[in-house]
DNA sequence: AGGCTGCGATAAATCGATTTAGCTAAAGGT
DNA sequence: ACCTTTAGCTAAATCGATTTATCGCAGCCT
C-alpha cells in the first residue's frame, strides 16, 4: 500500500526527504546522523524529519555516503580457498564479527596462487575496502609490504611474513606441535615420523621447529628419514604414493604426526590402504582438527586451531586500525594457544 | 620510484590524469570507455591520453564509477552457512565465475533464519549489489517475492518456493534418491529406513517423495515406521540418540536413505557406536557426498550434487538477467541431475 | 543606534566519475 | 559571400550523500 505508485519509483533520495518535510538537504542529514544537537537543530524539527524518514523507510544511499566520507563499511577476506574448512569457518566467524561492527565482507580465494593473490588486492582496493583480513599465500610479501606501505588498515591471518612488520595473529603453532608430540613421547612412542608440506611460509617452519625441537629436548635424535616433506602442487596421487612409501620404507615407525588436515586425511587413505591399525600398528596425531577426524574410527587425536579467537582477534586488530583515534599499534603479533585434543589415534 | 611523493599521496583522480594529459576530463572518460570513436576524439589524442594512464597507473574509483552508473559489478551470495562443504564449494566456484564476467561477490550466511535472510537481502540491496545469488531458508518466501517485486535480478539454488516465480536451479532431488533407492533395492535390501529433515523445503520433499514413490513402483509398501524425521534444530545430541532409537526399533532394517549428509554423518557415529558393520549389518546411502564419506571405511555409497554445474548454471542465468537485451525469461527452472557413486557402504 | 554574540537553519562546495548539450573552426553547398 | 554540416573537443549537469561556510534574526551591551 505504499511502495508502488508507477512502475520504476526512483529510489527515495535524501532531497526528498528534506522536500517533503520542507527543511534543507543538510538539515536531514545532521538529523541522521546525530548531529542535530551540535549544529543546533531544533528538537521540533528534528522530530519533524524522523517522522518523515520513518514514514517513508527512507534509507541512505551506501554507494553515495561512501563516495563522499571515503568510508566503505566493507572488508576484504582473502583466503586460501573458501572451501576449505579451516578457511571456511574461519570466514563464518569473520562475517558474523564483522556485521557486529557494521562492517560487510567481500571475500575471494588466492588458492595459493601469489600472482592471483595480487590481482585479488588490487581488485578489493579499486573497491575501496576500508581493510583487509588475509591469510597469505607464499610469495605475496610484496603486496603485503605495499599495503603497509599505504598505510592500509590490515590484518593477516594464520601466516606472516617475518621480514613484513604487518600485524598478524594465528595459532602457536611451535607450542602445538610441541604440545601433539610430547603427547607421543610420553604414551611411549618411539620412532616419531612427521609428514609435512614443503611450503615456504613460516607456520610449516614452526611446525618443523616444534618437531625437531620436542624431540631434541627429550633426548630423541632427530632423523632426517623420519622426515617426509611433500610438495605443494595438489596432486593427491601422487601424495598418497609417498606417504604410503614413507610409512613401508620405515620399518619401526609407530607413530606419524601430519602437519595439516590435508595431509593428515590422506595419511588415513594410506593408514587403510597398507591394512594397518590406528593406533597399534601406528598412532596418529594431526595438527588442525577436521570433521572426519572426530568420526573416523578410532577418532584422531588432533591439535585443533582456535578458529573462533582468530577470527575474533583479527577482527579487534583490525579495527582498532580503522579506528583513526588511535592509529599506530602496527606491529602486533599474536600467537594463540592450540587445543590438544586425544581421541583414540593416539 | 614513482608512487610516494610527499605522504599522504591522494589517490590519481580523472581530472588530475586530465590535466596531465592536458585534456578535459570528458575527453579521458570517453577513451577509457571505449567511446572514443563514437564521440570522435582523434587517434592522436586518444594515444596521449592512453600514454597518460599507463604511465600513472590509473585506476577509476570504483565507488564513483557506481554511484553514476549505478552499477556495482557486486553480487550478493547468500548461503545457508559458508562453513558448510556444500555451501563452501559452490561458493568457491561461484567466486571464480563471477571474477570471469567482471564482477565481485559479497557473501553472507542465513543460519538458515529466515528472519536473519530477511535482514541480510535489506542490507544486500542497500549495498547496491547487481544481483542476488540465494540459497533460500525456510520462510524467505515474502522476501523473495518482494525481490522479484522490485525486479531485482537473482537466482535461487539448492531450493526455491513453487509458489514463487523465481528463477531457480538445483539437483533433480527426486531422481537423484530414485536412482539411489533402486540401486538398494537392486542390491536387495528389504527394509529400506529413510532418514530425514523436517524442513518445509521443496527440495527435502522431493527427497521424501522420491523415497515413497520408489518403494511404490517396485510394489513394495510404505511403511511410516521405516520413516524418520528429525527436527531442525541443531541439537546433535537429540539427532543421534532419536537415530540410535530408530535403529534397535526396527528390527528387520537391512539398509538406510541418509536424506542430507549432515544426517547422514550422525548416522555413521550412531552406527559405529552400535557395533554395526556396513554394509554386512546395516547398507547405508547418503544424500550429498561429503569428504568423509570417501574416506569412512568401507566408504559411503552417494548421490553427489553437481556443484560445479549448479553454480555455473546459476551465474549463467543470473547474467542472462543482468544482460539488460535480454530480460524477460523469468521463470527459469534446472533441475540437474546428481551424480549416483557406488561404495562400500552397499 | 550601532556593533557583537549566539541561535537555527540553509546554500553551496565536494567526493570522482559519466553523459548530455554545446561550442568552435573548418569544410561543403549554392 | 552566406548558410549549413560536420568533425573534434569541452563545459556543465548529474548521481546522492556530507560538510563547511554563511545568512538572517533576536537579544545584549555600551
Amino acid at each position: 500500500m505504499k511502495e508502488q505508485k508507477g512502475q520504476e519509483m526512483k529510489r527515495l533520495s535524501l532531497k526528498d526527504v528534506a522536500r517533503m518535510a520542507g527543511v534543507a538537504p543538510s538539515t536531514v542529514s545532521f538529523v541522521l546522523n546525530g548531529k542535530a544537537r551540535q549544529m543546533r537543530i531544533s528538537e521540533e524539527l528534528a522530530e519533524k524529519v524522523m517522522a518523515v524518514v520513518k514514514k517513508t523507510g527512507y534509507q541512505p544511499h551506501s554507494v553515495a555516503v561512501n563516495l563522499r566520507t571515503g568510508q566503505s563499511k566493507t572488508l576484504g577476506l582473502m583466503v586460501e580457498s573458501i572451501s576449505g574448512s579451516f578457511f571456511a569457518a574461519l570466514a563464518r566467524v569473520i562475517e558474523s564479527e564483522a556485521d557486529r561492527y557494521g562492517y560487510h565482507i567481500v571475500y575471494c580465494s588466492t588458492e595459493n596462487n601469489a600472482t592471483k593473490g595480487g590481482e585479488l588486492i588490487k581488485m578489493l582496493s579499486r573497491q575501496q575496502v576500508d581493510g583487509y583480513l588475509i591469510t597469505p599465500a607464499a610469495g605475496m610479501e610484496k603486496d603485503i609490504q605495499q599495503l603497509i606501505a599505504h598505510k592500509r588498515p590490515l590484518v593477516l591471518m594464520d601466516s606472516y611474513f617475518p621480514d613484513v612488520a604487518a600485524p598478524h595473529v594465528l595459532i602457536d603453532n611451535f607450542g602445538g606441535v610441541k604440545q601433539g608430540m610430547e603427547h607421543l613421547i610420553d604414551r611411549g612412542s618411539k620412532q616419531i615420523g612427521f609428514v609435512t608440506v614443503d611450503m615456504n611460509l613460516v607456520q610449516m617452519q614452526e611446525r618443523m621447529k616444534g618437531y625437531k625441537e620436542t624431540l631434541r629436548s627429550h633426548n630423541i635424535p632427530v632423523k632426517n628419514k623420519l622426515i617426509l616433506e611433500l610438495p605443494y602442487d595438489g596432486d593427491k596421487e601422487a601424495s598418497v604414493r609417498k606417504i604410503r612409501q614413507f610409512i613401508q620404507t620405515n620399518k619401526g615407525l609407530d607413530a606419524l604426526f601430519f602437519a595439516t588436515n590435508y595431509l593428515g586425511i590422506l595419511g588415513l587413505e594410506c593408514i587403510a590402504g597398507l591394512g594397518l591399525k590406528i593406533p597399534d600398528d601406528l598412532a596418529m596425531v594431526c595438527f588442525d582438527d577436521h570433521d572426519i577426524f572426530r568420526l573416523y574410527p578410532p577418532g584422531i587425536t588432533v591439535v585443533q586451531q582456535p578458529i573462533d579467537d582468530i577470527a575474533k582477534t583479527a577482527m579487534q586488530l583490525l579495527m582498532n586500525q580503522l579506528d583513526k583515534s588511535q592509529r599506530a599499534l602496527r606491529k602486533t603479533k599474536l600467537e594463540l594457544p592450540g587445543k590438544f585434543i586425544k581421541r583414540g589415534s593416539s
